[in-house]
DNA sequence: TGTACATCAGTGAACGCGCGTTCACTGATGTAC
DNA sequence: TGTACATCAGTGAACGCGCGTTCACTGATGTAC
């Protein structure tokens, strides 16, 4: 297994970024060495410089990669529900026990995020330009209007204020979920989390959908 | 400087664990070695096991005093206020830019909260204390009554819930506030957090109270 | 189409480095007499 | 109170290990004739 065709280049090169984007997700960036990752690709640690410069490169496509996947399975899922419900669809969806217990499929803010905080900047480039996408493809899950007074005024662009404040609060309820060790207090912050942000985002088309689902 | 007395000992220990608490939440728990932190603690890297079994016993310790000093700095805070701004107040100081600029000395949950989740059991079960404390601070400063509909009934402790819910939006929105790399963004995310979670949490009292202020 | 050669994806040994941990040692402190 | 000795906080060299990265090599692919 020496040189490979083009298009089988751009196949490793996809299997390795997937590869690390499930690996960084379950172990975080610093937890998982190249060997490791090439290794799971089916190679061995060389070959990884004919596909990044460094290991920022792969980390950077990597974060893109991870956040795009999980935001694309939720909104897809989400989007078979009428519209009303969807935005308390994805409150449920995104609060999941389920999600919770396989960050290796699941978003990359609460898993990534402080270890990005902290990374070289073409990662936190990367994953800026994934959060942004992300919030505006959240965005138009919300009702037309601006809703309960969550915004000081009617300011410019105010779903997608309204949809970075969700997201990060849906992050934060998820790295504690997962942090914390006791599993009735992960799930009564699941629980209380959900109830409030469907309440403050979702409005009224709440009450009937059930509580957690599977995601992807 | 070789034997110390007792009183020295637990000395050099609380410098080293304070050290810690400093830069894991700068650089991470595994971006920060053994070596450099007693080196800032002024010993060298061999005395470390005079009062540590090992690394996690450490961490243990940091995670906890690092979680218990940015909220008894942020609480003491508050507490100067009249009580009927004090939780207005607490959500500005949390979401300040200078909280934003200073992991080192802010709170460990989104600095540390995802390296947590991955942690040794002693370590979560240290985080997990440190976080049940931090609720039941918080939660005296909500009025006695359950607040805007956050609940799904008058549930038993609903203010602790509502302080859960409360800490872990705030670290979601810190946590992204600094990974994001564009400083116009994060301004965004902590702006528009903080109107939201007065205009959720902090009821009325909430309309003259200055934005960011400096905290501990 | 067939042959000759350059390219380069992938291999596997090797590099320097920093990590967590260990260990023999030192000498001031604490204690027994 | 003064002396003799055990304790143990802190030192600094050394350990095995895994990390990111480099490099000489291989041989199938792609290209020029």
């Amino acid at each position: 297994m020496m040189r490979r065709t083009k298009q089988a280049k751009s196949e490793t090169h996809a299997r390795i970024v997937a590869a690390a984007a499930r690996r960084f997700r379950a172990k975080g960036i610093g937890g998982v060495g190249i060997a490791e990752l090439m290794s799971e690709a089916g190679l061995t640690h060389g070959g990884f410089y004919a596909h990044f410069g460094n290991k920022d490169a792969l980390v950077a496509e990597a974060c893109a990669g991870g956040m795009a996947q999980s935001r694309d399975g939720l909104i897809r899922h989400v989007r078979k529900a009428p519209a009303e419900q969807r935005l308390a669809r994805f409150i449920a969806l995104y609060l999941s026990a389920a999600h919770r217990d396989h960050p290796e499929t699941g978003c990359a803010m609460p898993t990534l995020g402080s270890e990005v905080a902290r990374a070289a900047p073409e990662v936190r480039a990367a994953f800026t330009e994934a959060f942004v996408d992300y919030c505006g493809e959240l965005a138009t899950l919300f009702p037309g209007v601006p809703v309960a007074g969550a915004l000081d005024e009617a300011a410019p662009d105010a779903a997608a204020d309204e949809a970075m404040v969700l997201l990060a609060g849906l992050a934060g309820s998820m790295l504690l979920a997962r942090a914390v060790d006791d599993p009735a207090l992960s799930e009564r912050i699941l629980h209380a989390s959900k109830a409030f942000y469907r309440a403050a985002f979702a409005g009224s088309g709440t009450t009937r959908s059930p509580g957690d689902e599977q995601p992807r």
